[in-house]
DNA sequence: CAGTGGTCTAGACCACCTC
DNA sequence: AGGTGGTCTAGACCACTGT
């Protein structure tokens, strides 16, 4: 194999390339909002591809919030670049927000082993057995010197035996993806705002209001095995979740 | 047209059919967590119909969190029927939250006409001119004669022009869709964390804490015009939002 | 009417998993 | 090797939108 086999994690078949270009040339305001596509069999014709590989690019710029398609009108560009996608550092699943615009710091505070009974929640939301192993990281995020968000996140340990404080600092998910070749599926999420308790003040260095919003999310693998635990507790008045949902027409 | 023409908003093509029928089994138990789904190619027997229908309806099932496909081997079952999917009121966007356990009452407290002028951060995501004239409705949802939301829902006048309080209480989006014959199609919401204000502390009968999540959302229709301005407050500790997301695998 | 997107088909080739 | 899902094609017919 002479050539370059480090295509990474970059989906190289036709439909996402086609996403990817139009959805970088809607990013890049190449495309404006209001603005309409040119149609399907123009497109077919511009990319030299099948009528159905052209449809599922579009629907995935439709299923991430870029274009409305419209019968008989064409696909409008429902994306506005000037719209705010700040966001909390942990809704990070949804394209969009990867443009986070804070800048964080990551102190690992703690990084131990213990057996999951400790954490009754753990060992039923990753399916173990008491006696499993389970990492325990606790992680505070700073931003200019005040603490922004607590993470605790719990971890089988024989999937992730080198686990350390410098990674835990760096980014899981890379190491998790492109060091042990793992794939992120899918994830349940839960939010709540709660009071903080006493050792939740003392990680926020008891910031006002004395109210957290608690994020509990469980993320499974392409398997479907379920593999991070992770509660994320974010000082109330600074978090901030976006969300963009298609209503379900199926009923 | 001899024959019953009342299929109404049921969508009435091959795929989603068969999406209903098999989200119907996974949801009433007949296939359970873990389980795996007839292969493709049986389900093309099953159905007679072509592959590509059924995976249209499979992708339906695996992006609604029912299954997750996996190559190789099948369409495993994702979605276990005892899980938690209590949610505040204002998620129903997503099918699931629809199983929704608390019972509530709608009270309308105020539906007023204004100019859009009086409402700027109303104006600008419905991109009305000032002199148009919107409703202002406000809602408080009770519970066990405790208020846990409130809602101010703002409306384009002219195209609600036979908005009352009696619609207000029973379900505008009913009478949107089924008397007006407007589709709805996406929406962006963002949920912040707030402290009452004094006029939020009276419709919340002074509760505590004295905090409230805020969802603002925008909802548009089918032609990708924004058509309802909507924020709703929840009493803090009654409210949870529960999000399932896919891994976005394009970049 | 012509142009648009929505649905559906029958077949092909490939990559992955299990035996 | 045989079964599974993933991608892609070329073509068909339909429903909706505009002129």
């Amino acid at each position: 194999m002479p050539e370059s086999d480090r295509v990474s994690a970059m989906s190289s078949n036709k439909y996402n390339q086609i996403y990817r270009e139009i959805s970088t040339d809607i990013q890049e305001g190449r495309y404006e909002k209001d603005d309409v596509l040119p149609s399907e069999h123009r497109l077919v014709a511009t990319f030299d591809v099948s009528r159905e590989t052209v449809r599922k690019a579009l629907n995935l710029l439709q299923e991430n919030g870029f274009i409305q398609k419209m019968k008989g009108k064409g696909s409008v560009v429902i994306y506005d670049s000037s719209m705010d996608f700040t966001v909390s550092h942990l809704t990070s699943f949804k394209e969009i927000q990867q443009l986070k615009t804070k800048q964080y710091t990551t102190l690992a505070v703690e990084l131990e082993q213990y057996p999951a009974e400790q954490f009754p929640h753990v060992m039923q939301a990753l399916e173990l057995s008491p006696e499993d192993r389970v990492w325990q990281l606790i992680r505070q995020r700073k931003h200019e010197g005040q603490t922004h968000i607590v993470d605790m996140d719990y971890f089988l340990v024989e999937m992730l035996p080198g686990l350390n404080t410098k990674i835990a600092e760096d980014s899981i998910y890379e190491y998790i993806e492109k060091k042990l070749g793992l794939t992120i599926a899918y994830s349940h999420k839960e939010i709540t705002f709660d009071a903080m308790t006493d050792e939740e003040a003392d990680l926020f260095d008891h910031s006002v209001p004395p109210y957290v919003a608690t994020v509990r999310s469980v993320v499974h693998l392409n398997d479907a095995s379920p593999f991070q635990y992770n509660v994320s507790k974010h000082l109330a008045s600074e978090f901030k979740f976006v969300d963009f949902s298609r209503r379900f027409h199926g009923e």
